[in-house]
DNA sequence: TACGCGTGGAT
DNA sequence: TATCCAAGCGT
């Protein structure tokens, strides 16, 4: 618990001035996405902010729109087994997120009569909800005001509030306040923000090659004021992913979604030829309820037939 | 707090 | 080709 003084940087900007021209670039800019539209209901946002986790737009949009008609409520995706979930999840990546959205809908069908929850702490709840996530819904979805803080929101504020290229590596205490203290009083006008700096750090203040030149806010910016400074600090580690267990659990879980009937062991045996890792591998996926082991030896995704 | 957890497009 | 990066969560 260390000081926590939220650095405005903004000792010549008032907090409020952001709002009103990155909302209006927002008005102009924004995608039309489908979980934007108003037909897409709680639901919709719930299931894209799942897909979202991690994975680009561009990917998420062909499974969001199987998704959506395939399950048009949560009491729909509830009452299949879990296995079809991984199995319509496709190539997203992360596929633990599809098991714990599976989850979050038979919650709702249980506990919130079949209604994907208003109450930021009921969201929190469920699981695969997190801090970002349970905001987000609450703001996207029912207009509430939270503070809505993702890479991109943490990148925005970094850049135009606090002057350095990049955030930290984790949120921070001070990060969560900031975002408290730039959230405008009207609910309507706090989810209109969120979105908007949301979209603002996916179109214009990327990680790489940020637009400058576009940005609403460019002569507000901290960070352009002071001279662009290159990121100081340490390095981001990359995540190496050839060779590494993650990549096995992958391979034998595009077989098992690929297979129309229970797989036999030397055909998952053929993915990997390390005899260790491959256990590993495929013992964590049933672990986590990725997969299922059958009494004859054969493997499955989870109460798939 | 740091780490494990998929996948594929861009640079 | 190798690295970076993408609307995080759970432990």
């Amino acid at each position: 618990m260390t000081a926590t003084t939220a650095t405005t940087a903004t000792s010549t900007t008032p907090p409020t001035a952001l709002h009103t021209p990155v909302i209006d670039w927002f008005d102009k800019h924004a995608r039309d996405l489908p979980w934007r539209r108003p037909e897409a209901g709680a639901w919709g946002v719930m299931v894209s902010e799942f897909m979202l986790q991690q994975t680009p737009v561009s990917r998420v949009l062909p499974v969001y729109e199987e998704w959506l008609r395939r399950w048009p409520r949560p009491a729909d995706l509830a009452a299949e087994p879990p296995g079809e979930a991984v199995r319509a999840w496709g190539r997203l990546g992360y596929p633990r997120r599809a098991l714990r959205l599976h989850n979050a809908a038979a919650a709702i069908a249980e506990r919130h009569g079949g209604e994907v929850p208003t109450d930021h702490h009921q969201l929190l709840a469920l699981p695969g909800i997190g801090e970002y996530t349970a905001a987000a819904v609450a703001s996207f979805a029912y207009g509430q005001r939270h503070a809505v803080l993702d890479t991109n929101v943490r990148r925005v504020f970094a850049r135009a509030v606090s002057g350095t290229e990049f955030p930290p590596n984790a949120t921070t205490a001070a990060e969560r306040k900031l975002a408290r203290m730039l959230l405008p009083e009207e609910p309507a006008t706090a989810a209109r923000w969120a979105a908007a700096t949301m979209e603002l750090g996916a179109l214009l203040c990327t990680a790489r090659g940020p637009e400058c030149a576009q940005c609403p806010i460019a002569e507000l910016c901290a960070w352009r004021r002071a001279g662009s400074p290159a990121h100081q600090g340490p390095v981001r580690r990359g995540q190496t992913y050839a060779g590494t267990d993650r990549q096995v659990r992958g391979m034998l879980l595009a077989v098992l979604r690929e297979a129309a009937a229970p797989v036999e062991r030397a055909v998952l045996d053929r993915v990997w030829h390390d005899p260790e890792q491959r256990n590993r591998a495929l013992n964590g996926l049933v672990g986590d309820g990725l997969a299922e082991r059958l009494p004859d030896g054969r493997y499955r995704l989870p109460g798939t037939g």
